[in-house]
DNA sequence: GCGACAG
DNA sequence: ATCTTGTCGC
């Protein structure tokens, strides 16, 4: 699956970054949802032990068709903008234990709203080559106004002049999730996306999902 | 120089 | 990320 050794450094870290980030692709929009959809998530425990989860799901009912867990030592500090390096070892190979090959990763974090442009969703689809996008809880980079109240409003993230995402109302009333792209997939398509793993929590089921597997794998 | 800073 | 009590609303 993937020989991973992996920066040990800030500096490393960011010459990895920084050659990764010309192999994106970006996609049209595609009208049509994907059969399964799959997220990822990790928990920590006190110390410097962490548990990756990743959860499948059929995109038209929100079943779950296939989970994986797989335990680990933080190797990489957390450190804002290199979140990937820190989380990306244990989901490599959470993800190298499913049988069915994913059709579009539901990362837990952000892919193009980066300082860089190459958050967590952008490395994830990189590496495995799958269609990636993030749904972070909270703002990293860029500016946006409010979008309107109720679920499906939607307004731009805009960083240093680009549009590196979108502010999305998953829910009535409700605090918005930051939707970008990360890989082989289109924003529209993104947002569609989450909308249909939002019918009734802010976040994505697949999110939720890969959350309570991880905590419960980490005991 | 002073904040801000995904999870 | 994780640690936590109470509280508001359906």
């Amino acid at each position: 699956m993937h020989t991973g050794q992996w920066p040990t450094t800030i500096g490393e870290a960011l010459a990895v970054q920084e050659e990764l980030r010309g192999r994106v692709e970006f996609a049209d929009d595609c009208p049509e949802l994907p059969p399964t959809v799959t997220g990822l998530d990790v928990a920590y425990d006190e110390g410097d032990g962490i548990a990756a989860a990743v959860v499948t799901l059929e995109t038209a009912g929100l079943t779950v068709v296939e989970a994986r867990t797989h335990r680990a030592k933080a190797v990489f500090p957390y450190e804002p903008g290199l979140f990937a390096f820190r989380e990306l070892p244990p989901l490599l190979a959470a993800l190298g234990r499913l049988e069915r090959e994913p059709d579009v990763l539901v990362c837990d974090g952000h892919g193009l709203a980066h300082p860089r442009r190459f958050g967590l969703a952008c490395h994830l689809g990189v590496l495995t080559g799958r269609p990636a996008f993030g749904v972070g809880k909270t703002r990293f980079v860029g500016t946006h106004g409010s979008p309107g109240p109720s679920r499906g409003m939607s307004v731009p993230l805009v960083d240093a002049g680009e549009e590196v995402g979108a502010v999305l109302r998953t829910q009535d009333g409700v605090k918005p999730v930051y939707v970008s792209a990360g890989h082989r997939i289109g924003l529209a398509h993104a947002c569609r996306l989450t909308l249909a793993l939002t019918p009734r929590y802010r976040l994505p089921e697949t999110t939720r999902q890969a959350d309570r597997l991880s905590r419960a794998a980490l005991r």
